[in-house]
DNA sequence: ATCGTTTATCGGCTATTAACGATAAATAAT
DNA sequence: ATTATTTATCGTTAATAGCCGATAAACGAT
């Protein structure tokens, strides 16, 4: 795991709202973004666009079935990551 | 240890600079700015605004003693930090 | 084929970030 | 008192982030 990688999924977890989400996720093991949308006071568009950073970021992924997207914490860049901090 | 204090540790680390800054901080134990300065391809002015970052999230203090700052990782932050991590 | 549902993207706006050079501030040494 | 050293801050510029509403895209159901 390089500085690079490590510096993105810090950065796309720099947002109290993505912090918010992402233990979201990993409560509930997965969610569309539909129902984070409902949590939040912000609109779906900027809903999107966090999980689009996080995504971005490796940290999380989302499968496509049908119309809805599947987001899910993945679990390996996850394990990844805190094996990382651990060894800090 | 909340969600904004942890979000702002997260920004503060979301800059590869920021992360090999901490991870050189972290080895070496204590640190002044003008060594920072030495390893980086940056000026002055950015590394002391990287570091005056990284103070302001808590998870990094700095000592002044005569015209030096002496920059150190806050261990109890870190380890909060630490700690939460491992638990998501 | 059309409609409803869900998500992603675009354009626009404002605020923040990242970088720099220049300057100020604080101290130590001469 | 002056100079050298070290760091912080100011002002600027370009780029990025965060938010929104509007729109597009993809699919399921009617």
């Amino acid at each position: 795991m390089d500085t690079e990688q490590l510096a993105k999924i810090f950065k796309a977890l720099g947002h109290p709202t993505r912090v918010k989400i992402i233990e979201h996720l990993i409560d509930i093991n997965t969610c569309v973004c539909g129902e984070i949308v409902n949590i939040f006071p912000y609109s779906q568009s900027t809903i999107s666009q966090h999980l689009k950073l996080l995504k971005d970021s490796g940290i999380v992924c989302g499968e496509i079935e049908g119309p809805k997207t599947y987001f899910c914490v993945d679990k390996i860049v996850l394990n990844k990551f805190k094996h990382y901090i651990q060894n800090l």
